[in-house]
DNA sequence: GTCTATATAGGGATAGAC
DNA sequence: GTCTATCCCTATATAGAC
């Protein structure tokens, strides 16, 4: 492994363990057993760090963003797309802490998250469109759209949320699937029984 | 006005337009035309300022937190309720938009917030069940539960979202008024069709 | 209560040797 | 590509005069 991608590695973990306000570069080049002055050879500035952690998430995320073929015409399809996407939530949960303050800062993030959260929207709603179609959610258009934005913002500031409120003991993991069965229980209202039978076992084997 | 009252006021004005890590002791010294010193005559560091003036926040909240006699025995309750929640939220925005950050740092934030987090969705569900009482809502207790919940996450983070999806000239009101919508909008498929068309003269109106 | 002056500390970033 | 040494700057906070 290279140093700069060590560094990058690094500075990610460090990010998301302690904040990145409260990471500095000195920081992470100790961490790494390096010097500042190698760490600010492989990038000009610590803004560059997190820009390049950026576009490793934006890659991550967009795949994740793809509208799956709806398979199994059940919930289960909803339920797997949420826990791909909290996945890559977690893993650069940092972003998240401290989203408006880094868009302000760092150029185009703004633009690339804007873009990102409208299509975690627009990805939401097709998976909702499809399992309509399929007869498994009964609801209007317009709820369907207020929905799919209601999951693209709690996918997004979810785990703010646990954060505030769940004990600091709380399982990291227990954290999302509770967010994702949160999601998931916006749903059912407009499942039918089965379905709702479905959510029930889901929830029992992961929550 | 004192000084010290004064203090607060310029800060909590400064952290607003710019974001608390933006505003410096120094800043608002200057602001204010007074000096370092004086300021720190009043207040034995930062983080005793925003303490402060988080204690003014968590009053006003608390006094929006009362769950109300529900009056009208339509929507218009709830409405009422998210204006006067939302009010507050945008008078204190610094305060959601590092949320973590200054939760982490400053001794009892946590506690805190927690706590008024909690009684946001408990006030919603007591909303929620009077309305039901009132037949004006018609859902199971388990997705009035879930609404309130949602309801406490969205007010809370509705602010950062909008930065996030709204381009920067979008009206500060507007925004506002779009989310207390969005919420309404989250409630409408459990209401009759005489509801349904107040929250749309209502939008009509407001949005 | 308010000012001026300053201590202290730490973070971002660079120069230049190896 | 990596290190050592160091510069520069800014932020918090204090001392002591008025």
């Amino acid at each position: 492994m290279k140093t700069k991608d060590r560094i990058i590695a690094t500075a990610l973990r460090l990010f998301n363990e302690e904040g990145e306000p409260n990471v500095t570069t000195n920081h992470i080049a100790d961490e790494m057993d390096i010097s500042p002055g190698n760490l600010y050879y492989h990038f000009k500035s610590k803004d560059d760090i997190i820009w390049q952690i950026f576009l490793q998430y934006e890659n991550k995320i967009q795949s994740a963003l793809i509208t799956p073929e709806v398979e199994s015409a059940s919930m289960k399809d909803m339920w797997l797309y949420l826990n791909v996407v909290f996945d890559v939530v977690v893993e650069y949960r940092f972003l998240y802490r401290n989203l408006i303050q880094l868009m302000n800062r760092i150029e185009f993030m703004k633009r690339h998250f804007r873009h990102i959260l409208a299509k975690k929207s627009q990805t939401a709603l097709e998976i909702l469109t499809q399992l309509k179609a399929l007869g498994v959610v009964d609801a209007d258009e317009a709820t369907l759209g207020n929905l799919a934005d209601q999951i693209a913002l709690t996918s997004t500031f979810w785990l703010n949320y646990s954060i505030a409120i769940f004990d600091d003991q709380f399982d990291e993991q227990k954290k999302l699937s509770h967010g994702i069965f949160h999601i998931l229980q916006m749903i059912a209202p407009f499942l039918d029984d089965r379905q709702k039978a479905m959510l029930h076992e889901l929830a029992r084997q992961f929550l």
